[in-house]
DNA sequence: GATGAATGAGAATTCATTCAT
DNA sequence: GATGAATGAATTCTCATTCAT
């Protein structure tokens, strides 16, 4: 029984512009207050639109949100093959993957929290899309390594996912302070650092089974040359 | 009207026990629903107290939340030291680190997950006690490191810090399904797994590549001078 | 994270005068506008109270509404007992059973409106409730047929839950105008014509049967009588 | 850039057969859902026309509830006085009409509640129309009933307005449970037994009480008298 | 020291209705 | 004649926090 009111003349748009206008909105809103500061309200002023607009378009708030993280990670998606393509050398296209990864926490340390603190925690129907988008994500290390592998510059018997998971995991346990909103991040300097420390650890190599006996003969020579060169007035 | 008037019988109980119980009920209750969804009535009700009562022991509920999870760590401290003491060598030691950390998340991924969503992300004074809490934590990774260093076990150039967060960022990624509640965790495997693989690229050694070519060298070498010192009778 | 603000002193009641307040209040607003036309806010405007403390009473406002109706409900019922026993033969009781419910409409029709069309229609459980209430209510009717049966006043072969629903049916639809606001209803009149127009069905007589018998019977004795006394002349 | 806008096709129909494409949505989702619950939305969508549209045809939801209930009992008196006049006697024709309108609850019992609590319970203009269609229905009872006087079947000081609440008023009540969703309804045995608790207090005839008295006195006369016609040979 | 009733602002969400296209 | 995007007010319900008793 509600009684109808005048209502403003409005600005008809597409229906793609203002699911683009309220999702630009949504983003800046729920990047500056987290997901649970943010209001509906205060998204839809800032699109332009009243509340009741913004359910015509996304199904409620949780909706809105995972719909803005998907666009934001379907954007990292973009494009990422090609760049990958024209590098060549496990060591360049690792660098450049964990680089570009640094450069994107960089650039939306906002979204990236958001990421942190509200998708991957959530364990629901809508979440499950984007920690799959994550996955296609993080794919291109998994196939990066295994690459490697078969051209003989990583070691076989390497844990792919556990080598993926060090990757992704290192960058952003380190990158927490900067995210917080603490310090800077200098993210050549880091993507070195960071390449050269998981590289010896699953590049090719003799196994280790094979250095060790190398070594040890090594010692015992090294002994009898010892005992040689300095007992040779003995006997 | 006698009627006796009824009225409930209050246990009086010391400030720790009162300030004990709504502590358990508490962590129960934010383990359970996480921060948001936390009513501090629930808590009250399960702590055996009016909500009224919480706020003589705790300033806030986001109060509560970082003294509960401020309890946790300092549980998660104690006896540390003493149990890595009684440890040899840096593998068994970061070892047995790594196998801690992981039993933590083992048992406790509600809490887990808590201050992944809670606590880290926040940037505010209370949080930042906790985040101190965990610093000391991981503080015992970089003394491992450093002895490590001084043993000459570890390369001297290695990142200390980075180290330290890939151990952490590692772990924490790949249990984040565990923590959300799908599959299990193989706490002991996934311990040797990762030391495994960190190992090799913080030990005391030339870098992979170069080691290798100078392994093989070494290898020629040994066997030339082993047969020069027992061949001597050849002509 | 609400931020707190000063608040108005507040007049610190018993819990039972609160409730008492609100369900006056709720009870008003809805017999005025209906159940869904009913605003909460109004409710607490009128109770004096904060929309926020009905919810401490009330789970929601359909328990609100069920609680508002059983309270009356069971004020129709107190001392309807007593009532009864004071009232010898059947057709007094009857007609006492019949005046008491019509009254109950004319006093009150906006909550008899409310119950027909609220609680009624409802199948859910707390609407369950109400509706037992409403069978313990008229089982007075129920009983009352059963002792006139047991007396002999009444027909032992009478359905007894139709004639109740006869009772309470023939009623309500009776007073359908009165309810809608429509005319005036005149309880006295309408008890005795009711009173009237239903006990010759369920009296005792002679069942119909041996009255049917009896008319035919006479109706072939008339025939033949009829034939007697004009076709005298016959042979 | 030649892609082809799409355009849903639109089915061009005849006014009419929108606005029973409309309306016949409109009663499903009534039905289904009740008054309240149903959004105009989803009529829209059922009916094939967007929400727009419906306003083109109706002033408003309520005027379209009303449209359809109209629509509904116009079907329900249309052949009903076909029906009637193909029956002799007022038992057989009484039977008819309680019969039929049970029919009609038991096939169509989500829009009799929606008539029992939207309908009935208003007192608006819109109302008053189905209020008039209602009383034409049950006008055949009253016409019936006036009948059964004329031809001394029934008794002239009844008052027939209660009795067509009698009789409305019982089923109702005796078909709540039904309307409700419990149980079955046996329309056919219902019929009959109303049908008998009806008539005896309408029909034609002292009272049952005196009524027994004349019927025993007749039977002794009965008997008497065809003693005496056919045993005229006795001495 | 505890109580717990009351606060009151705020949140998400719904939906009949309108009107420029 | 139909569309359907946009409206925008209204509504129920939640909950951390306070403070008179």
């Amino acid at each position: 029984m509600t009684i109808a009111t005048q209502r403003r003349v409005v600005t008809r748009q597409s229906r793609e512009q203002r699911e683009t206008a309220i999702m630009q909105a949504a983003q800046r809103v729920f990047a500056e207050k987290g997901y649970e500061d943010a209001a509906m309200s205060e998204i839809a002023a800032l699109a332009g639109v009243v509340e009741g607009t913004i359910y015509k378009y996304f199904e409620s708030k949780r909706d809105l949100l995972f719909r803005v993280m998907a666009a934001w990670y379907e954007g990292l998606l973009r494009d990422y093959d090609i760049g990958i393509a024209g590098i060549q050398g496990t060591r360049n296209r690792l660098r450049y993957i964990v680089w570009r990864h640094l450069r994107t926490i960089h650039d939306e340390p906002a979204l990236c929290r958001l990421f942190y603190s509200q998708i991957r925690t959530a364990g629901d129907y809508h979440a499950s899309y984007i920690q799959d988008l994550n996955r296609r994500y993080t794919r291109f290390t998994v196939r990066l390594l295994k690459e490697g592998m078969a051209a003989g510059e990583i070691r076989p018997d390497v844990n792919v996912a556990l080598v993926r998971d060090l990757i992704y995991g290192t960058i952003e346990h380190h990158c927490w302070n900067y995210l917080r909103g603490q310090g800077d991040l200098d993210v050549d300097r880091l993507a070195d650092e960071l390449v050269d420390l998981v590289l010896p650890g699953v590049a090719q190599g003799k196994p280790a089974a094979e250095l060790e006996t190398n070594v040890a003969r090594l010692g015992r020579l090294v002994e009898r040359l010892e005992r040689a060169s300095t007992g040779e007035g003995e006997a």
